[in-house]
DNA sequence: TATAAGATTTACT
DNA sequence: GTAAATCTTATAT
């Protein structure tokens, strides 16, 4: 079943990153269906975090997906290459976020390797950008509604134990300062298959 | 208008 | 381990 409204609603966006953990995201573009576990995340606290492209309220054509409110893909071009898929969290207005650095291929893998132009395994779609990619997502897709459109996220009734999540400060982001070193990454420890 | 840097990945030395 | 690929946004002329 795909979450609900509420769910991306919620006030804090790093306890629904870390909710994400285990749930599964779900692509149907281009008439190819795919989907894969969610195994590591990163909470971005809007304009409070200086690694937050809405850091100080920046409201810009890119970031203006952010204010939309909770429920909205935000895809955001890094670097000129890679699509980086984030759910837009919190209510309209507060432009938080969780990026998703990693998932685990569920439905669709031969689809999957076909856009990764290479066979499932170490690397595949562990990195922010291989996941966006493995799963079809292009940043042109930003905006999408969560709900309703051509991505989702449904509640498979994974377990996934707390002792499995490893808490660390987020990947990348050392220009951010002293808010890099905030504990806002998850990661499923637990290998999947 | 022009330039620098970025929530990264990949290939090559 | 180091560097190239490649484009949007932000900051500076």
């Amino acid at each position: 079943m795909k979450l609900s409204a509420s769910f991306y609603k919620g006030r804090d966006v790093v306890l629904i990153a870390r909710k994400l953990i285990g749930k599964v995201l779900v692509t149907f573009i281009e008439g190819q269906y795919t989907s894969g576990i969610i195994t590591e995340t990163e909470a971005y606290n809007g304009i409070y975090d200086k690694a937050s492209h809405a850091y100080g309220d920046r409201r810009t054509m890119r970031t203006e997906v952010m204010y939309g409110g909770g429920g909205l893909a935000y895809v955001y071009l890094c670097y000129g290459i890679h699509s980086l898929f984030n759910v837009v969290t919190n209510v309209e207005g507060v432009p938080n976020a969780v990026l998703v650095r990693g998932v685990c291929p569920l439905d669709g893998t031969e689809i999957m390797e076909a856009r990764r132009k290479r066979k499932t395994g170490k690397g595949f779609s562990d990195g922010p950008g291989t996941a966006a990619k493995a799963l079809g997502i292009h940043y042109s897709q930003s905006g999408a509604d969560l709900r309703g459109g051509m991505i989702w996220i449904e509640d498979r009734k994974i377990r996934v134990a707390e002792k499995d999540i490893l808490v660390t400060p987020r990947i990348g982001v050392d220009y951010a300062a002293e808010d890099a070193l905030f504990p806002y990454r998850f990661l499923w420890t637990k290998p999947c298959k």
